[in-house]
DNA sequence: TCCTATCCTGACCGTATGGTCAAGAAGAGA
DNA sequence: TCTCTTCTTGACCATACGGTCAGGATAGGA
């Protein structure tokens, strides 16, 4: 039985459109490229007339742009994990955790943020030089804290990195080759967790952490 | 001064041609994605009339996919560092030297192969179905084998696999990110020779191989 | 109830793209 | 030299794309 419909507020209607199209937008634009995605098909997924769109994203870039920078959000949020920690055992472990959760639940925005990347930013590059410098530099300060305190072996804290974000957002961006050599079908709950465990046991025991 | 010109014969004529679009066809796709880039942009890159790329290859996809076969037998071939090896530590130690040195010499290759299996590999899926099936089921046999006569820990290969790829992958399809956290420079010798020797090190040392 | 601001959308436009073609230039073989 | 095949290319075409716009619909507030 369906409710009985109140007539959505204005604040109501462009929210929710907003998040529509936002939410279409970052599924076309990772299955087909920046170049490759038409604001029809956007439009078609979201439901909504194309000239709709326009109306709250007034061109494909801005509408991008809202795309890329919804991301970069989600993947700095995973960042704090690493402050909180005492050690790089339960520091890094559960950095690998969240970002492997991120692909598993937000694999389209991880694409969108490489396809990004590969073109050489043309959209973001601003915080790419900004944010992303100083969030890395952050982490590494950390990772040479606990080197210093003996609590991992010396390895370089910026490779270190390159590795943890290159194998997590490997099982989203590569994930239909990791389902192609999966018999076709996505990981289950049990693969994802000899993955995640996998990748913890390798790096951990890699930089030199008594587990 | 230049050399008295011998007009080219017909075949050296379509072999030099083919060879010119299609390294001016790996870069441009590389940087632009298969949907933004176009064939007036690969004919300019290669110095041709557009009508002239479409007299060799007939269409965009036809182009296309001749780049991405062309990269695949490069990855193909560093495959066979691995059957050759008597063990973890030479085996997947030179396979991770070799697919570095791929990242850095063939950098839009590897992007291009990443792009398009993020776009669920229109244009190959029938090789990743398999030549890559089989690839990777023989590689993984080598793993076993190694575990099994105690020259490493009992890792799931197929997940060792992924992280090869990945790790060593990143620094070609990342490379524009890695260079602006790097100041804005590509990295230098000593640089690259470091990053070779973190990822080996982690992987090799969280493996159990004794180095 | 009436006015205003916001929302909605079919129809339309200029441009850029992938692809075609016809006519000519150039090498190959007799 | 003559003929056949291959190569070259400016001009052209149909289509699809991002974006516009005018006019109607709808919620909010007085």
């Amino acid at each position: 039985m369906p409710q009985t419909a109140r007539p959505l507020s204005k604040k109501e209607i462009r929210q929710e459109n907003e998040r529509v199209i936002l939410e279409a937008a970052e599924k076309v634009f990772a299955e087909a490229g920046f170049g490759g995605a038409t604001m029809q098909l956007i439009a078609d997924v979201a439901g909504l007339p194309k000239a709709n769109l326009h109306y709250y994203f007034p061109t494909k870039e801005a509408l991008y742009r809202q795309v890329v920078q919804n991301i970069f959000q989600v993947w700095l949020q995973a960042a704090d994990i690493f402050d909180d920690a005492s050690g790089p055992e339960e520091g890094i472990g559960a950095y690998i955790d969240a970002k492997m959760e991120i692909s598993r639940r937000h694999p389209a925005g991880s694409k969108v943020w490489a396809s990004e990347v590969m073109h050489r930013a043309p959209v973001i590059q601003d915080y790419l030089e900004t944010t992303l410098v100083e969030w890395t530099e952050g982490r590494m300060a950390v990772i040479r804290r606990w080197i210093d305190e003996g609590q991992m072996d010396d390895i370089n804290p910026r490779h270190l990195l390159y590795m943890l974000w290159a194998t997590t957002q490997h099982y989203a961006d590569f994930g239909h080759q990791i389902e192609t050599l999966n018999d076709g079908a996505p990981l289950s709950d049990a693969q994802w967790k000899s993955a995640k465990t996998s990748v913890k046991s390798i790096i951990l025991k890699g930089i030199g952490v008594k587990v």
